[in-house]
DNA sequence: GATGAATGAGTATTCATTCAT
DNA sequence: TATGAATGAATACTCATTCAT
């Protein structure tokens, strides 16, 4: 391993060990209510150490975006992979892989809007921009095929595919969002899962040719 | 009119101007960019008659959930009464109503979500808080007996109607708040509306009994 | 005595507080290790307050040259009202007016060359901007005219008397801030005052026609 | 040559070549806007680096300082050496020098009056310090010597050499300071040589005997 | 000597909130 | 009640300087 490569790690582990100190204090206080302070010392670092990594506080925001997209990418591919599997099967495939994404990282739905504001977006590198819309443009066009494949096999209903993975996964972020804020407002008991199943099967239905 | 009930009446005119002052600038520039004096100067107040109203900014923005949520609760109830129905245009009527309440106030969802954070929620009233929760837990009840009676009059599968009141508030706001976000990620054009009636269309199909 | 005209007389006194602080920070310190904090506590203020009365750093520290140079500008065309009096008089009466105002205040100079940093100009508002490029002309213009006159009644050699007062002005500026700057390598007598008069001296002699 | 020599001289030309790179930096930033990691990039070597050859920022600006005096005093002193030279045409030298030298180092005034700052001269020690005070009283010693000589033999009249010096320095300096001070704020033509011809011309003129 | 990653003190500016009038 | 001037805590970001390698 050259002295190269060696320095790149080292940076790489860096980089690794700022982000999980952000998505440790950013998913309990918040974006706003988050500081600078509070993420280099929960990384145990100096405050201006963070600004070698990363450009501003939007931008490392953004990144634990990047980071959990690829992760989602990664998933959403590997089913859309099984070329064998029914629809219904995959479909379900597909949401245990959503519901693993979301478990590994939750705060991914509010990252995702997050980046809609267009004070966020000014801030970020065109570089950091375009990889995210990458991934997310991807992401939707993965889903988008399962439905399209369903459709073929004449097991689906014939729409716009690309509406349907919008649908898909606002249905999923909507979940998400509304059971952890009624968590809070209503004090009831997590019944996230057991709702978001409930949501898909019903979606699976709707979506049946008869 | 006694002169305690003409202050009160005053009391409440003014309430009411600063709220919908503060819709405007909220609104336009979100709850962190929006200054109290932002929203002193569109109401033509001061900054400090903005807290003789209310105990503070964070209160302030939980006030316009509190509004919403009033007509939303009306609009669900007026839909409700309706006895004759068949469940599925109750359920057309459903999904107006929403709509008529989004476009009356497109705050409504990004408002809801704002008071999930429990930063916010420590700086609310508990009178406030308390008012919120029970509109909030009203409309869904609402909602839910809808699915309740299409269930009992054999239309609909048998769910647990909470939990179906659910999934609707969260696929209308997931669909609202997605494609929000995708406006400015994507510059997709504004199919907002389509989407939503694909998605309820869908949602209708999966409730259907077979 | 309105209410508005001693609300706006009140606020011209705080401004004035300002400035006199702004001063003695900026002159013993000097623009980049003065603070705000520091003026502030000199003026008997919070940080924020000088933020009221003035849009930034830069435009205090402009706020200053702009004082002293109405000041100027005041002694200057008095000097210029001076009709009868023989050119030779007339330059000494000058000499004496720029004395005057450095004495009233001896930022003076080195103010008016922090004004000539670009990135200063971009922090000032056009307004203050526009009228301190005015005052700056109409002194220029004042000592011009004298030099001028000189040369009609035949007394002083005729050069452009725009370029004669721009080296008028240049000698002041440059004798008063080598000496202030001899001061502390040399720790020289302050013989500032007596190098001015030879230096005039000179400069009326080189003028005279022959 | 030995080790040591060779390694002395290494080590000078280390320091040489950052004094370059500062110099280009200090002249395109101003001493404030320009940062140690500026001027280690322009000169190809580590931040770190710079601070073997110089203590500190403050102390590698004056650094450029002494360069210049260096430069200026040999031009001086070969003026002077001109011996069978009438004192006007030795005037004319003598400005020739100075303006070759300030277009070699543009930096130099700005230079001279950045050592003004109590706050500078704290932080250099005190042989860099002493060097500059002799370098400048050299200079300064040496134009002394051409104006007095010129009295001596009776072209210029008698007046103290030494405040003749710094009059002729503070003209110089306050022309060129005051010209790009005003190409800034009156967007006039470059007519900076022309003014400093005719400020010599009168300078000279005024010094003659009658 | 040379490096350059890490430091952490330093600061202009903002804005929710208060309180004397 | 209403005002709005004053407050001062809070914070992102910079950069001269250090020091382990």
């Amino acid at each position: 391993m050259g002295i190269q490569e060696r320095k790149e790690r080292e940076r790489e582990r860096r980089r690794q060990q700022i982000i999980v100190a952000a998505k440790r204090v950013f998913s309990s206080k918040g974006f706003n209510k988050a500081t600078m302070e509070d993420i280099a010392s929960e990384a145990e670092l100096s405050p201006g150490t963070l600004y070698l990594y990363f450009k501003n506080k939007e931008e490392l925001y953004a990144s634990l975006s990047l980071r959990i997209l690829q992760y989602l990418l990664i998933r959403l591919e590997h089913v859309n992979r099984e070329k064998d599997l029914k629809p219904e099967d995959k479909m379900k495939l597909l949401i245990e892989a959503m519901y693993d994404v979301y478990e590994f990282d939750p705060l991914i739905i509010i990252n995702m809007f997050h980046l809609q504001s267009s004070e966020t977006l000014k801030n970020l590198s065109p570089q950091l921009l375009s990889q995210i819309k990458d991934l997310s443009r991807k992401s939707l066009g993965t889903i988008a095929t399962i439905f399209e494949e369903g459709a073929e096999k004449g097991v689906y209903i014939k729409k716009h595919p690309v509406a349907l993975a919008d649908i898909f996964w606002a249905l999923f972020s909507g979940v998400i969002l509304w059971e952890s804020s009624k968590k809070i407002i209503n004090d009831d008991k997590d019944y996230l899962k057991q709702t978001l199943e409930l949501a898909f099967e019903i979606f699976s239905r709707g979506l049946r040719k008869d």
